[in-house]
RNA sequence: GUCCCCGUAGCUCAGCUGGAUAGAGCAACGGACUUCUAAUCCGUAGGUCGGGGGUUCGAAUCCCUCCGGGGACGCCA
């Protein structure tokens, strides 16, 4: 379909310059102007906005441009553009032919699951999504964060783009001296030792179920031990565990990892004082109340510089995550996303400035700032506490409500809203819960095709297709089927995998429609054959768009 | 105080890099199952796109400002 705008670009670029030999109006610089689809179908199957763009230029009204325009563009030389027409306030409106239509069964078909998909890119993409601190499970927040990453990775792979899934573990810092201090506390508690639980402790009863199991394993092995070797041990064992569990609970979301990057590791290999090492060769390191700080200052749209390595000299969270980050360029990629909660908001333009310090281009680095989940059930909000673990963990949404509703839930509203999810709402089988009517359409489509086998009835390849019997419900599917591609592209493109959820309930509703008008199974034999391709074709693109968001499309409902 | 997100129908939201008469779902009301799955469909009703300026041929969309809601501003991550 691509071909076609670039066509229709041409036409209308050379009847501009045509206009301008012929002195009808006059223009400097063609502005870069839109073929687009327009929204009503009486505006034709592309627009052009090129008139109004010269208006300025050539100072003369759009409307007047258009016909100019319209009048010199060649309809002959492009076969599928049946008609040329001026509406609006300029807007010159290309009505094709049937055969741009007929091109697409042949498309979808001989791509099946490939289909959506666009050229290569032959750009290497990094997404980097979840990334939870190992201390705990993951959390409502995180799901929207693995439904979101996944999605939107797929969503690059099928625009074209290599791309590697990351997570990030927090395994060193500030957060694992307390896990370590909470599960040591834990173990000697235990084992009937009186001994206080750290103040800011993670009292959760997943931290000490982890303990009795290390207990169950290795008795009381470390009580002899001195402190320090007793708290690796027991957070070694704890993080292996944990990170373990991470990874099957987001294998169960349907979400898989190409890297799983080691926060420690950088601190290990030395990547962590190298890169403190180069931003003070560069001048951009300072000290202050015996910390190091970072100078980001110098950039508008930061506030405040940032501690790199604190007055006890242990480097913080931020010098790590700019060793990361110059690891993730260092290692090829074109660019990289990351998907991070809105209460990170701060933390990016100083890993921008700082990324751009170590000369880097900060605009390779996309960061997507994913607003907040609130929890409910019904009316009743549940409070997100890591400590008291009384939040409802990820495992047990998809215990409770599915994977595929859970996912379709999180991935069908823009990242940048807040969402609320009502785990009641999400439960139900129902018309509120719009995952079951996408699945709805694919799972009636089969049960026509079962019909079809059942009756002897073959389907038809793509060349056999009559197209003559086709009415405009059938052509109103084909044209949006035909979008799809597009669709993947502006998705990628705006890094909005919503969109997607989107198209897949739009393409749903055309075919619920069409369906409850009119039989696929009838007595007219052409007629029959073609809408059972034209079903089946629709059955593909709705099926790539589920797995395109981690959802199945289902046989049987 | 500074910064980020949001404000569109009664509710939940979509609206792509500005484009033609602002769209869905739910809720309300009225219809459609002896026929491929009624988890569906068809119809009716519902809007000063938070307010005010500006840019433009054209603004829900871009800019400024004000109001309202959420969040962040730590030698935590």
């Amino acid at each position: 379909m691509e071909r076609i705008r670039f066509q229709l670009e041409d036409l209308v670029t050379k009847a501009a310059e045509q206009c301008r030999s012929e002195q009808a109006f006059n223009y400097s610089d063609l502005p870069e102007f839109a073929i687009e689809t327009p929204r009503d179908e009486g505006h034709g199957d592309f627009a052009c906005n090129v008139a109004m763009l010269l208006a300025r230029q050539a100072r003369m009204a759009p409307r007047k441009i258009a016909e100019e325009i319209a009048a010199r563009i060649d309809v002959s030389s492009v076969t599928a553009v049946e008609n040329v027409e001026v509406a609006g306030a300029g807007f010159i409106n290309f009505f094709m032919d049937d055969v741009w239509l007929a091109q697409v069964p042949s498309l979808v078909t001989q791509m099946d699951a490939m289909y959506g998909c666009n050229p290569s890119k032959r750009k290497r993409i990094q997404v980097e999504f979840v990334s939870a601190n190992p201390t705990g499970n993951l959390h409502i927040g995180n799901a929207r964060g693995g439904a979101l990453g996944d999605s939107l990775a797929n969503i690059l792979i099928m625009d074209g783009y290599e791309v590697s899934r990351e997570f990030y573990i927090n395994d060193a810092g500030n957060q694992i001296d307390i896990f370590a201090a909470s599960l040591e506390a834990r173990y000697l508690q235990l084992l009937g030792h009186s001994i206080s639980f750290p103040e800011n402790g993670y009292a959760g009863k997943d931290v000490a179920d982890t303990v009795q199991r290390f207990i169950g394993l290795h008795r009381d092995n470390l009580v002899e031990l001195d402190s320090e070797e007793r708290r690796r041990r027991l957070v070694d064992y704890a993080l292996e565990e944990k990170s373990d569990y991470m990874l099957k609970t987001l294998a169960d979301f349907g979400v898989f990892y190409d890297v799983w990057f080691s926060e420690r590791s950088l601190h290990e290999s030395g990547q962590v004082a190298a890169v403190l090492n180069a931003l003070r060769a560069k001048g951009y390191l300072y000290e202050e109340d015996g910390a190091l700080w970072f100078r980001a200052g110098n950039e508008s749209d930061v506030e405040k510089d940032e501690v790199v390595v604190r007055a006890n000299g242990v480097p913080t969270y931020f010098a790590a995550d700019i060793a990361y980050h110059v690891d993730k360029f260092e290692r090829g990629f074109d660019r990289v996303i990351n998907i991070w909660g809105a209460d990170h908001h701060g933390h990016v333009a100083r890993m921008k400035s700082a990324l751009k310090a170590m000369g880097y281009d900060p605009d390779n680095l996309d960061i997507i700032l994913m607003q907040l989940v609130r929890l409910f059930r019904g009316t009743q909000l549940i409070k997100m506490s890591k400590r008291t673990g009384t939040t409802v963990a990820l495992d047990e949404l998809i215990e409770e409500v599915g994977r595929d509703a859970a996912r379709f839930s999180f991935v069908m509203r823009s990242s940048d809203s807040g969402l609320d999810f009502d785990l009641q709402l999400a439960r139900q089988k129902s018309l509120e819960n719009p995952v079951y009517y996408v699945q709805y359409a694919h799972a009636r489509i089969m049960s026509i095709h079962r019909q079809a086998a059942a009756a002897g009835v073959k389907l038809i390849k793509p060349e056999q297709l009559d197209y003559s019997v086709l009415g405009s419900a059938e052509k109103e599917l084909l044209r949006k089927i035909a979008d799809f591609p597009e669709e993947i592209a502006i998705a990628a493109r705006t890094l909005a995998p919503h969109r997607i959820a989107r198209y897949a309930m739009d393409l749903a509703t055309i075919f619920h429609s069409f369906y409850n008008h009119h039989r696929v199974l009838n007595d007219d034999e052409s007629l029959q054959n073609a809408r059972l391709l034209l079903v089946e074709l629709v059955r593909i693109t709705i099926k790539n768009a589920l797995t395109a968001l981690g959802v199945e499309a289902p046989d049987h409902m």
